[in-house]
DNA sequence: ATTTATTATCGTAATATTGCAATATTATAA
DNA sequence: TTATAATATTGCAATATTACGATAATAAAT
């Protein structure tokens, strides 16, 4: 039925899917990558570099928040979107948790 | 539209996008995480574990495949899901190399 | 050969995601 | 106050994903 059936797993496991999901976007990769290596962020640069509509990058750009990855603070009528490097750091962690408690294999 | 425009995108980005979007279903970070502490690891089992009906389980373990995560290999009649060891932890150092090439912050 | 058990595939319904135009909101500039 | 500029939100169309029943395919057991 196309739903997915969160209630069956633990919110661990919905939480962990939940991080790379919202990483599982190009526009969302590409976000992150030319936000970190600008001096400035703001949203306007990112319609003209990455060639999506204003609608659709704020709209990827407010999903990267839900996750606490970035955080805007307002410069006059402008946005300067930043990453939040400690958010940033703990999701590695965690993903990397993931990664080292999952890899012993049945069959090797 | 509603289709992801993958063409304006680099492949290295394309592709970093869709190995996290294959780890973003709960179902397959259980799949991943039961198969990892099980002896055996056969898909009926599965789909006893997870309750999820068994075609639901197999297109997961389908997904899984494409970015190479598991192999199959069959036993009789059953089939014995691994991980692919290598492989896993080469996804891991790919996620690892995204996480510190970006996190430089324009703001901080 | 027939049955049984296990997994894969097909078809389809329900829901989610992506993308954009239009519009609303907010803040500066004139 | 009225533009102007930047970003957010809304509404909607197109496509993708999730899930499952039905069925096919495969291999062992009888």
């Amino acid at each position: 039925m196309g739903i997915t059936k969160s209630q069956i797993f633990t919110s661990r496991q919905n939480e962990l899917a939940q991080l790379f999901k919202i990483l599982g976007h190009p526009a969302r990769i590409a976000i992150l990558q030319y936000i970190s290596k600008q001096d400035s962020c703001i949203c306007n640069d990112l319609v003209e570099e990455i060639g999506l509509a204003q609608a659709t990058i704020s709209q990827h750009l407010k999903e990267l928040k839900t996750i606490g990855l970035l955080k805007g603070e307002i410069e006059g009528k402008k946005m300067c979107y930043c990453l939040d490097v400690d958010q940033w750091n703990s999701i590695q962690k965690e993903l990397n948790t993931f990664f080292n408690t999952t890899k012993i294999n049945c069959c090797s």
